[in-house]
DNA sequence: AAGTCTGTCAACCGCATTCAA
DNA sequence: GTTGAATGCGGTTGACAGACT
């Protein structure tokens, strides 16, 4: 017996999708949120089927994504979560906020793999590979301080120290490439705070944060404007709707006109209107 | 300019896992 | 405990763009 196709595969689209169908999916979401999949095809009258559309959403239409090749800093993360973690692109992802498994796989078999092979360690065990390579191609990587010394570091718990010692060393011979001085500091504030890494790392229950220090953007909710400590959820869509850039430039400001996002609020449905 | 090669990444496929009946 | 539907996950594919010949 076999099982069934997640979708009706007649009249089931395949390939790109097009602006269209991401402003309808978008559309759809922002107004009933994430439910089950499965309907959100026939729902948000799409010709795809479910599983399509939320890889679609969790990939790249999802708001909170970041954008762009991942940085040094993200980079040397993959590395030793893969270390920990093996191919577990979700856990990996899970750490990482604003990058999916997608892209994290993508990534590590386009780029770390191999600055990994070149720098003469197998991206599999993350040992030293068994060939001697050359000493041209150790040094010449930029890359030569991204991995722990041995491989016994990537299991036997020191991950902090290494990153410490890597990220400094790295930092001092490189410091003229470093571009994103925001997720350097936040990986230099990670690399301190051995309890927040840890948590990071899975091994650890998430630390208290005194929310009360926190300096955002004056554009940003403030947590600590809320009675129980979180931003509403539609403050934090209007701060997301107006950070994202989730394909508004592919099918033109014009096409978010009509949209409207319903809110769920305590039982209350609010709503409010997206303007471009 | 045309053809070929290579790298990148969005999307698909199929198996694994979860969960409700 | 069993079954089947829904969802999650990781490996793989294929389209596309840019580099190279």
């Amino acid at each position: 017996m076999g099982r069934q196709p997640c979708c009706d595969k007649l009249g089931v689209k395949k390939g790109p999708w097009t602006a269209e169908e991401d402003k309808k999916l978008i559309n759809f979401i922002l107004t009933n949120g994430q439910c089950c999949w499965r309907a959100v095809p026939k729902l948000a009258d799409l010709r795809r089927c479910g599983k399509s559309c939320r890889l679609r959403w969790t990939n790249y239409l999802r708001p909170d994504l970041k954008r762009g090749l991942l940085n040094e800093y993200e980079e040397q993360l993959v590395i030793d979560l893969h270390a920990r973690l093996g191919n577990r692109w979700s856990k990996i992802a899970a750490k990482m906020s604003g990058r999916t498994d997608n892209e994290i796989k993508n990534h590590w078999n386009t780029h770390i793999k191999k600055k990994l092979l070149k720098m003469g360690i197998d991206p599999v065990t993350h040992k030293p590979l068994q060939k001697e390579t050359k000493a041209d191609d150790m040094t010449s990587s930029s890359t030569k301080n991204l991995m722990p010394q041995d491989s016994s570091s990537a299991t036997s718990g020191n991950t902090l120290e290494s990153y410490e010692e890597n990220s400094s060393l790295t930092r001092s011979e490189n410091s003229l490439a470093i571009q994103d001085q925001e997720t350097e500091a936040l990986f230099e504030s990670l690399s301190e705070d051995e309890k927040l890494l840890s948590y990071l790392l899975g091994e650890d229950e998430p630390p208290l944060v005194n929310t009360s220090t926190w300096e955002l953007p004056n554009n940003v909710p403030s947590f600590n404007d809320h009675p129980n400590g979180f931003a509403s959820w539609d403050d934090c869509a209007t701060w997301l709707l107006d950070c994202q850039d989730f394909g508004v430039h592919d099918f033109g400001l014009d096409s978010f006109d009509d949209v409207e996002i319903s809110i769920l609020d305590d039982g209350n449905k609010q709503s409010m209107s997206i303007l471009a």
